[in-house]
DNA sequence: ATGAAAGCGCTAACAC
DNA sequence: GTGTTAGCGCTTTCAT
């Protein structure tokens, strides 16, 4: 049986107090107990068990991560940079995959609680927020990443998307580009995006299409579908904004497919910079979201909130920036 | 407060032996009374601690993922598999990103214990088996996936990487190829694919090259690295067998750097069948690696171990199938 | 069919 | 400096 606090203390000829004390480092002990008891426990593998002082009040130093999808690029990123600082910060994440479904997230959230993390941080990307404000209503200790909730009081760290879309589609207007196509999914951030996009366009008296259709999800074959059709429309893009990586790479292969090369004779644009962009050929230009920073950011969060060092919600609001790779180039045309 | 198990007693006018009961659905209660209390705990929003029911012996239902990297595909499809299959088991995941480094595979799963999971998956691929000896010594329920530990009586799920390695090689073979490199890092299942290769080179009468030399990492940088200098010599292969997708990637970026078109001038193979693989351009060839069976099977051998209702330990051996996409073709040279 | 009570491993007053 | 003890929220005999 592995030993419990009972056994250092008999072992040692001590109360249970006492080793609790040295455990913890709190009270008064002497020097030479202090040593004793140290080595005992080493000498018999003790580890305390987290579970019986959670009992007691204590953390359980675990939070919860809910979080769409570990196969996005993005958010398998955004996940290993909570969990880093986490680590650091003595803190263990339980993953849990919502697949972009409330009611996974539901469960989840319930789940997670019945288990007693000590915090829940939510990456998940749709727009249903019931289970946020379950736990607002709950007073849990919450943070949410690359996600907004304009209409809760919740601390959050998010970029933003705005100007993200602006930079993205002044980089392409500089070019020289005029038909500028945009692609996205339907959500909020994106739609903050292509916000930021048309006030590029209009500034610079561009025109852009009103009836733009949205992707039914961000995998690679989704934007080369769509891109796919853009090009083969009467009057194709120049240049074509993906309002994501994965979605990008799709417009290159679309491209390809076509016998066009890029980006001698379309200009692809992506968003996030997650390592994607780094391997895509040729490697992408992209707006770049500060992925480690915000993961670092809402960890940081959520851990005061915890720990009740803070008492007045933030948003933290990073911004993009252009990352100019080789996927984008002047345009020629005409 | 968050209600316990007292206040729904309180309330119900019953003790909180019965409600216990109730929640377990154990011992014998009247449907009366039964139901009553559903409807308070409902009301109520009451949720048992899984704390406090673990302190008295029961089940945590998490269990530990100990993984290089989120960051390499193989091992974030690998996690989502377990954590899917773990999820539809009523388990949760504390994920533990290792990054290759003993020390701090030791440090997490000293953390683990002390937390009380039931279990600990080991996908880390390195080669220090340390952990995992000290955890089956005190007899803690693990189970390892991906990584071969042929010295450990330990439950396992991997694939059988000898004949990866000579499908790899015999696929290239029988489009013709006489000059055929392999590329892979200095690691335990690379040096099995390596194995059957090499066998499968000889059973051709074909040679190769016994100074290979091989990648410090898994990066596609490393891949076109070492992929250029094998082209840039005196006797360019013409076909490479990469020992992983992101590596192979690297070998298409090396070879279109240098005006060579895959497959056309240069066929080259993968392994894994990560996702990169079906997003390169042009999607590569592969030796697939069932990812998802073998989340799911290293999940079902931890479970039943921790169950108790397995006493044999097992080693289950997945075949590997190559997967034709389009960066091989028949060798057409001279 | 239901309840009393002991115990799981630990923390934190409080006493000595 | 160190020990005693009452919980923390739950499960589980064993009575009734």
């Amino acid at each position: 049986m592995k030993p419990t606090i009972y056994d250092v203390a008999k072992k040692a000829g001590v109360s249970i107090a006492t080793v609790s004390k040295v455990i913890n480092n709190t009270g008064r002990i002497s020097e030479k107990t202090r040593k004793k008891i140290w080595a005992l426990m080493e000498e018999m593998e003790y580890q305390p068990s987290v579970v019986a002082s959670a009992l007691t009040g204590k953390s359980t130093y675990t939070i919860g991560l809910l979080i769409p999808d570990l196969a996005n690029p993005f958010f398998s990123e955004i996940a290993r940079s909570i969990e880093d600082r986490g680590h650091s910060l003595g803190y263990n994440i339980v993953i849990c995959s919502t697949d972009y479904d409330p009611e996974k997230e539901a469960k989840y959230t319930s789940l997670l609680k019945q288990k007693s993390v000590d915090g829940i941080i939510l990456a998940s990307g749709f727009e249903n927020h019931k289970s946020a404000k379950e736990l607002i209503r709950q007073n849990f200790p919450i943070a949410v990443v690359a996600r907004e909730i304009p209409s809760l009081e919740v601390d959050t760290v998010s970029i933003d998307n705005f100007l993200g879309g602006y930079q993205g589609a002044s980089h392409l207007i500089g070019l020289g580009h005029k038909r500028i196509a945009i692609i996205a999914r339907d959500v909020w951030s994106n739609r903050e995006r292509i916000r930021g996009y048309k006030q590029a366009l209009e500034e610079a008296n561009l025109e852009f299409d009103t009836q733009m259709e949205f992707v039914k999800d961000s995998a690679v074959e989704s934007g080369k579908e769509l891109a796919g059709k853009l090009l083969d429309s009467s009057a194709p893009p120049s240049a074509i904004f993906a309002c994501n990586d994965s979605l990008a790479i799709g417009v290159i292969q679309a491209a390809r497919q076509r016998g066009l090369t890029v980006p001698k004779n379309l200009s692809v644009l992506g968003f996030d910079d997650t390592i994607w962009a780094k391997i895509s050929d040729p490697p992408l230009t992209t707006i770049a979201q500060p992925i480690r920073e915000m993961g670092y950011g809402v960890m940081d969060l959520l851990i005061q909130e915890i720990k009740g060092q803070k008492h007045v919600k933030q948003r933290l609001i990073l911004l993009p920036k252009l990352v100019e790779r080789e996927t984008t180039l002047a345009y020629t045309g005409e």
